[in-house]
DNA sequence: GGACGAATGGAATATTTATTCCATTGTCGA
DNA sequence: TCGACAATGGAATAAATATTCCATTCGTCC
């Protein structure tokens, strides 16, 4: 090929995000013949099918064989379809980062170790914030914030890594005037006869699971309570116990998660409930 | 294949919406060997990305050969991974365009308050890291990193707002192997004799300023012990009495903070004492 | 400690899917 | 109507991806 390639391939680099995407389609568009502005107008109606489809199906679904679909990924600036698709699949998930890596080259590296180690946590907790929106169940938080403010008493449970969430929640509660009891295993104590009927249980425990709070879960299930589960997955025991199930994947760098996802979830539910209660 | 199948492939008819394969997912996790409860548990964790990986791709996040990935699909009951990956693709309905556009759906959404909250508290958190690395003094988070990092035992404070922020660093400073103690005002104990020669006290305060971390500041100060204050500005009343001071502008949404920030300088902190000391 | 069955990982194979190529069709101007 | 060139469709090929198979390992029960 030469130089200077045909007038349609003007693109030389494909678009970079979905923003320049529709950039380029614009652009295109009205230079286009008949097949190719079939695949346009498909494409413009459908993105967000790209990410899951294959050419035949968008082919089909544009009317056109899928040669022609090639060709109109050439024009856009990509070398072929999976070029394009993978833009739109990225889109999706924002690239997850490898953090063990990261976190070994940090190591090796002899860069400034504490700023270094800062940018980390808060690239891990923006990352965290980002896929919380995602993939909220909006069903299961109204559920949950339904339940805590039919409770008298509101009981929050989370240990080791889940306390300082737990303890959040609890200032908040407090803060709000809506009654809870924080059970946070001092002189190991599990207060289990302090969950009365009328009361609901919320319960915070990330892998590996704390059997405290398991068990704590389970009694209040055991008794008819309410329990509502904040926890890394829907797979998570905790699950097991709960009437609702709220989940957040937090990133983790190194061993230590940020826990800004958990918090924020945390804080919105407490919120909800106190303006629920009135 | 014979009639009756082998033991684990159950089911005969796929799940034939998500919902079905949560429940699935749920059924058969208890008796899964090793492997398969690694796909259990990151599937789960990830089951939005299944429309639109490959089979490696997903092996490898669960840290598995693709192989066990595709008898975990058998198990639960589809002919192959392509299978599975069909329901989710049908089901596959974007949050899209992206992070920036969900969000702003969220807030606006006529669905319902608490998804609302969330997406304010998630923006809180964003900005507040997004501030952060800012506004950051590199030379303050040397010096505090190296006072502690020289300390015997390291006395952590920090009351109401500023506990969970306290007792999530202590858990890491356990988790570190560093001597810490957190002053949690349990019985209204101060434990202000627990601070030896040699030690150093971590405070950390936001206003309004908890009048029991200032005064344990002082006395740390008083008798001559290195103070590293994570408050809110260099005009707080704690500065006064720090060696060293950090500082975090939380963005906060209505009367609560997200912590986000404030978490963040917090472990960052504590991993590059512990790395120092080790 | 040995024998059995379950579980595992990796390499070989089958299948699907993308991409290229080229013969044919259509369009436009002279 | 013919020639020139762009556009098109389909068949051939290349590449990616899923799936199976089997030798080896692991764990457990005797």
């Amino acid at each position: 090929m030469d130089e200077f390639t045909s007038d349609l391939a003007v693109g030389l680099s494909p678009p970079a995000s979905v923003e320049e995407f529709r950039l380029r389609l614009a652009e295109v568009l009205d230079g286009l013949p008949r097949r190719l502005r079939q695949c346009a107008d498909y494409i413009s109606a459908n993105t967000d099918r790209i990410a899951v489809s294959t050419v035949a199906e968008l082919a089909a679904g544009a009317e056109v064989p899928p040669s022609a679909l090639m060709r109109f990924c050439q024009i856009l600036g990509f070398t072929g379809f999976s070029e394009m698709q993978r833009l739109f699949r990225e889109a999706y998930n924002p690239g997850w980062p490898d953090y063990a890596t990261r976190l070994k080259n940090l190591k090796e590296g002899a860069g400034g170790q504490p700023a270094a180690l800062l940018a980390e946590f808060v690239e891990a907790g923006r990352l965290s914030l980002e896929a919380l929106t995602k993939s909220l169940d909006e069903a299961a938080l109204a559920q949950a914030v339904a339940l805590l403010a039919a409770a008298d008493t509101v009981h929050v449970v989370g240990l080791r890594r889940a306390f300082p969430v737990a303890s959040y929640l609890a200032y908040v509660f407090d803060k709000m005037q809506v009654p809870a009891m924080l059970h946070d295993g001092v002189g190991k104590l599990d207060h289990r006869f302090a969950l009365r009927p009328g009361d609901a249980l919320l319960a915070i425990t990330f892998a590996p699971y704390s059997e405290e709070t398991l068990s704590l879960a389970a009694e209040a299930r055991a008794r008819g309570l309410p329990v509502v589960a904040l926890t890394d997955r829907l797979t998570s025991p905790l699950a097991r116990h709960a009437s609702a199930v709220l989940t957040v994947t937090e990133v983790d760098f190194g061993a230590f998660r940020s826990l800004s996802a958990t918090i924020a979830m945390a804080i919105a539910l407490a919120v909800a409930v106190g303006s629920a209660r009135g």
